[in-house]
DNA sequence: AATATGTGCAACCGCTGTCAA
DNA sequence: ATTGACAGCGGTTGCACATAT
């Protein structure tokens, strides 16, 4: 397919925002909103491409757009977000008010990234040399896109936490949004039927709890993902 | 005080998905 | 079914500023 090249070979410019350009801009979608983003700048009178202009709005000059530092909910949410759906920023963001996913990004890759490497080490720190390759194993299988998407479109989500305080216990937790919640006993028979073979102390726990403290049981979380993985894909078909 | 290194973030680039013709 | 235009997305870059040496 041909394109017509966006920015600098049509004479466009690039670069940072003046403070007369971003007025410009603002002024314009206020009076005529930004139906063609193409055409805008023409139509503005500024010569930048519509790209550009598109980026400027959404990540900076966007009347509802929440400055300031992240907040620990918002980080959580963040973490918990990237277990489930990877690096889609912009799914992730549109559950943060406010926020952009140019921000999420900026903020996963200057702050996030690293502490989700720390709590990793201080989880890889809490077992035996032997269960490392297990370890590994274990975070490849919860990266596999395939197992993500199922489990997501199911509302199952295997969720590995922990918290900064090393004493802290790891939980796996079973989470559904409200709208689509299952029961203590559905989410039970769904892991069973999905070929999941929860150990009865672990079941009974789901059941009455709807959480599961992995903490005492960590060989089996991961010896979990590991065996069922291909069950799981298999028989969660049925439930979808 | 000068230089090196790290960090934060705005902006750009190239690709993909969607939709109308 | 195909093509082309466009919006949107995620990865990456580059610059300004802060901090360390």
């Amino acid at each position: 397919m041909v394109r017509f090249p966006c920015c600098e070979k049509m004479g466009m410019k690039k670069g940072p925002w003046t403070p007369e350009e971003d007025q410009i801009l603002i002024s314009y979608i206020q009076r005529y909103g930004h139906g063609n983003w193409r055409a805008l700048p023409k139509q503005a009178g500024l010569p930048r491409c519509g790209k550009s202009c598109r980026l400027r709005w959404i990540n900076y000059l966007r009347p509802d757009i929440k400055r300031g530092n992240f907040t620990n909910k918002e980080e959580e949410t963040i973490f918990q977000l990237h277990q489930v759906l990877g690096n889609r920023w912009s799914a992730i963001a549109a559950r943060l008010p406010g926020r952009t996913d140019n921000e999420v990004k900026n903020y996963w890759h200057g702050h996030l990234k690293k502490k989700l490497k720390q709590r990793s080490t201080a989880i890889e720190q809490g077992f035996g040399s032997t269960d490392r390759q297990e370890i590994k194993e274990a975070r490849i299988l919860l990266q596999h896109d395939q197992f993500r998407d199922r489990s997501s479109s199911l509302n199952l989500k295997p969720l590995i936490s922990s918290q900064d305080s090393p004493e802290s216990t790891c939980l796996a937790t079973i989470e559904q949004p409200d709208e689509l919640a299952l029961s203590r006993e559905q989410q039970g028979a769904v892991l069973e039927a999905a070929g999941v073979k929860l150990p009865f102390s672990a079941l009974e726990t789901l059941k009455i709890n709807g959480s599961y403290n992995v903490d005492a049981n960590r060989d089996f979380w991961f010896k979990l993902f590991m065996e069922n993985s291909n069950e799981v894909h298999e028989n969660l078909g049925n439930f979808g």
